[in-house]
RNA sequence: CACCCUAUCGUCCAGUGGCCUAGGACACUCCCCUUUCACGGGAGUAACACGGGUUCGAAUCCCGUUAGGGUGGCCA
């Protein structure tokens, strides 16, 4: 029988880390095994449950890259996927249960009799779990269905996985605890029971639960911040699972390759920011320019940034690219490339462009880079220095105010690159106007 | 309160009875490289929760304690 997993959230307005996460481990898991991902939108009638939530969700996953097999925008043979859609298969699920006897009412709600027997839980990570449901004190039975007809999870998430035929229900193992009483539903509704993975929960860095508002937990913040996806997905396998010999950057391809769901962690983990972060760094550093300039593109119109040619930015891009940890500060490492309006640091100035001395160094430079014939780095540098020599000064406290001057900056790719690339008339303007500056101030 | 899961550096993982005076990565500190900031290289701080067993031998197996997490909803 072919692998059929699922990623079934509830729309609350936010892909939490830990549904993504799981969703994440249903899709390596169905592609690993030549199987179908089903995404299911558990939105049983809620008020919070609003179009945009869904969207959440969906783009969500989109910008993870987990396509779905079948579900929302893309159909399938098992749906509707939408379980405010699914009334009617649902209704016909409680009158088997009915007809069997296995219901009855309490206060208006449809709820489910016990067998009160001992089950047990063969869990692909945890292993052989026996619950003992014989006490209903405190395994009390499950409610199917509210006095005004809609549905509860429990009931509609076991209806769910029989008719989409789920065969491995991987998720949080929040969910241990009620497995048992689906196990009951399964049986008594004649049904296999699919095999269950339950994965370790994500906490928080002190072992708190993960809130909606902490730092982190809304997939949404990612794609804002500028984290590459594919380094939010390496840095999401490796929390409860691990590619062995000490291995951090992986590909999803070879995750896929290696997964296992008996080698996922039992154990809860925290969730460290930092750690996604530098895998991210990572990820941008070796990223080909083409991937970096996809993903960058959409930080550098937002910043209101215009580039004449695709060169120019190519060359611009490839001096930066190194420097930037995250794509949505790299506006500011790029503007002074495609603006004549610069703006300057008021540190920097302070710090490198301000008195006579240093506009003085600075009239040197400019006028021996005026003189120049060939415009490259390697040109540039010895010219600098040599002017360094006669000043008898170190090279650094000619690049400092350059910088400045040319970029209003005080950190930034190599000076020599920035100075290519701007070329020659922009310099010699950027430096009359930071001789100025200094001069003046 | 009951039941379930878990327990290795601050964090994520490696470790499935001897190779462990416990390894890698992030973070942190220091050094080197260097025109800045990064990157890179090197060094360092830092952990088997506790107590009993089992065994010639335990981070690894068993029991207990403690701690953390989860479930016990007519939330999902």
């Amino acid at each position: 029988m072919s692998v059929r997993t699922r990623f079934a959230p509830s729309p609350t307005g936010l892909l939490h880390v830990g549904g993504a996460r799981t969703a994440l481990f249903n899709w390596i898991y169905a592609r690993k095994n030549a199987g179908t991902f089903v995404l299911r939108i558990e939105d049983t009638d809620h008020t919070r449950n609003t179009e945009q939530a869904k969207e959440v969700i969906l783009d969500g996953l989109h910008w993870l890259g987990l396509d779905w097999d079948e579900g929302p925008q893309k159909g399938g043979n098992h749906g509707p996927y939408y379980q405010s859609e699914r009334g009617a298969i649902y209704e016909d699920y409680l009158s088997r249960l009915e007809k069997a006897g296995h219901l009855y009412e309490d206060n208006g709600a449809i709820r489910f009799r016990s067998p009160r027997e001992k089950v047990v839980v063969e869990d692909e990570i945890c292993g052989r779990i026996e619950f003992d449901l014989t006490n209903p004190g405190t395994h009390p039975d499950l409610t199917l269905r509210r006095p005004d007809g809609s549905w509860i999870f429990h009931f509609v998430s076991v209806v769910d996985d029989i008719e989409m035929k789920i065969t491995h229900v991987i998720r949080g193992e929040d969910h241990l605890s009620n497995t048992p009483k689906h196990v009951e539903l399964y049986k008594a509704l004649g049904a296999v029971p699919p095999r269950f993975a339950h994965m370790p929960l994500i906490l928080n860095r002190d072992g708190s639960k993960m809130s909606k508002r902490d730092e982190g937990a809304a997939l949404g913040t990612y794609p804002e911040a500028g984290y590459a996806p594919e380094a939010v997905r390496n840095y999401l396998s490796l929390l409860g699972w691990s590619p062995k010999e000490n291995r951090e950057i992986i590909s999803t391809e070879e995750v896929i390759a290696l997964f296992n769901l008996d080698q996922v962690n039992r154990r809860n983990a925290a969730f460290d920011l930092d750690k996604c972060f530098w895998i991210n760094g990572q990820y941008l550093l070796q990223m080909d320019l083409a991937r970096y300039a996809e993903l960058a593109m959409p930080f550098l119109e937002k910043a209101g940034i215009s580039w004449p040619t695709w060169e120019s930015l190519e060359r611009v891009l490839t001096i930066v690219k190194p420097k930037v940890k995250l794509l949505k500060d790299l506006p500011e490492w790029v503007v002074c490339f495609f603006t004549e309006e610069l703006t300057y640091d008021d540190a920097a100035v302070a710090k490198s462009l301000t008195g006579e001395t240093a506009a003085e160094r600075l009239r040197k430079l400019s006028d021996s880079y005026a003189s120049l014939t060939s415009w490259d780095a390697a040109s540039l540098e010895v010219s600098l220095k040599e002017t360094a020599v006669k000043l008898g000064i170190k090279t650094g406290e000619l690049v400092h105010p350059a910088r400045v001057a040319v970029s209003g900056r005080g950190i930034g790719p190599g000076l020599y690159e920035m100075i290519e690339i701007l070329g020659k008339e922009r310099v010699l303007t950027r430096f009359g106007k930071g001789i100025a500056k200094a001069a003046g101030a």
